[in-house]
DNA sequence: GATACGTGGGT
DNA sequence: TACCCAAGTAT
């Protein structure tokens, strides 16, 4: 029988001996060769750099993080930019990238640095996971690819590339699991050169070992891989087990005057945290199935009488957003008004310019559902503006 | 441990 | 189409 434990091993507490330094020499190896070096954040030790895209790039590709990295450090090229601006701002930068409150996290923790830190982040990952938004794997990445500090990371690509190489069939999610991988992770860290394997690491996940179809003939892991050997590269890892997800329903309001539309600030949790939003209709009941019936006269009256009153209002096509933990149907209200209320814009509402919607804080389908609307209704036929 | 939290892309 | 899931963290 093979022995489990490596000799030397703390006893009793049924730890396993997981290192094997040729892991990563051969990852280093053909990480130097074969991965990406030229993504817009490598190539730096400069922590603010590091730091802001291992947020971005958080349950977020590659792909869908480019564009707003650039966009994100031409508005906040500094820390210090960053924890001077108004959140707002730094919302509207975030708008369409998803998980909002990374943001607000990410103002937070610029703001903690300055005050704590002088501006300067931490080297030491423990302390790097203190910060607002940084939990044990980023900690570990911004302390590897910053400081050349020597920490393990545990991200979607590690545990897919482990769950194969190793074999390991059981639920990557499920604490014990979960946990053996950690201890894997930080056995396997070699002596020199924690970037490179880093990397090696996420590059691996990422070109090679991928979720589907991977690259086998290509991979460096190859002759090691316990799925390849056993033909399970398709079954590893064990997927995620799947449950019924609800299907909710809003009734928004896109309540438009002057060029203008009427917006709600959501609040800091929950869905959209701190995100602007059409006001939605509440009382409103929709059928079992995703049908949602016409819109009460009397409840549409009370809920815009605050803002106006009404000209028009026309039920638009419904949208249907989904999510990775439920459906959201959204049935969207045109209404314009032929004379606003006298309101100052203050509490959780405010007018927004129809042209400066593509720059606001909004969620990617209300953002989109009212560039169409404003859009067409703007230059076909002018009535909202 | 379970749940909440976005969006876009792949199959 | 419907489902999966991607450089996870916070509660």
């Amino acid at each position: 029988m093979k022995r489990l434990t490596h000799p030397l091993a703390p006893a009793g507490s049924g730890d396993t001996d997981y290192s094997d330094p040729t892991f990563s020499a051969t990852l280093i190896a053909w990480q130097q060769q074969h991965g990406r070096h030229t993504l817009p954040w490598q190539n730096t030790r400069n922590a603010y750099l590091v730091w802001l895209s291992e947020i971005m790039l958080q349950q977020t590709q590659v792909s869908a993080v480019l564009g707003y990295y650039a966009r994100f450090l031409e508005r906040f090229p500094t820390l210090q930019s960053l924890a001077e601006a108004p959140v707002e701002d730094v919302m509207a930068q975030w708008s369409g990238l998803g998980y909002y409150t990374r943001a607000r996290n990410l103002h937070k923790c610029a703001q903690q640095v300055v005050a704590q830190y002088g501006g300067v982040f931490p080297s030491d990952p423990v302390l790097l996971a203190e910060l607002p938004g940084i939990g044990r794997s980023t900690a570990a990445a911004i302390a590897a690819f910053s400081s050349g500090t020597r920490a393990a990371i545990m991200d979607g690509n590690v545990k897919r590339v482990f769950a194969r190489v190793f074999g390991i069939d059981t639920f990557p999610g499920e604490k014990k699991t979960e946990a053996a991988m950690w201890r894997r992770a930080e056995a396997l860290l070699p002596e020199a050169g924690i970037e490179s394997y880093t990397q090696g690491l996420m590059d691996m996940g990422a070109t090679l070992c991928t979720r589907s179809s991977p690259d086998c003939g290509r991979c460096p892991m190859q002759p090691r891989c316990v799925a390849h050997a056993t033909d399970r590269v398709k079954d590893l890892p064990v997927r995620k087990p799947k449950k019924a997800s609800p299907e909710k329903h809003a009734v928004m309001l896109a309540i438009v005057h002057g060029g203008q539309v009427l917006l709600e600030q959501r609040p800091p949790t929950g869905i959209w945290g701190g995100l602007l939003s059409l006001p939605e209709l509440d009382g409103h009941t929709p059928a079992e199935d995703d049908d949602i019936p016409p819109v009460d006269d009397t409840l549409l009256l009370a809920a815009v009488q605050p803002f106006g009153v009404i000209d028009t209002h026309e039920r638009l096509l419904n949208v249907t957003h989904v999510f990775t933990h439920y459906k959201l149907h959204i049935a969207p209200l045109l209404v314009t008004l032929r004379q606003r209320a006298a309101f100052a814009g203050e509490g959780r509402y405010q007018w927004l310019d129809a042209a400066r919607v593509g720059d606001a804080a909004l969620p990617a389908p209300v953002k989109k559902l009212l560039l169409d609307v404003l859009g067409d209704a703007g230059d076909s036929q002018g009535r909202l503006l």
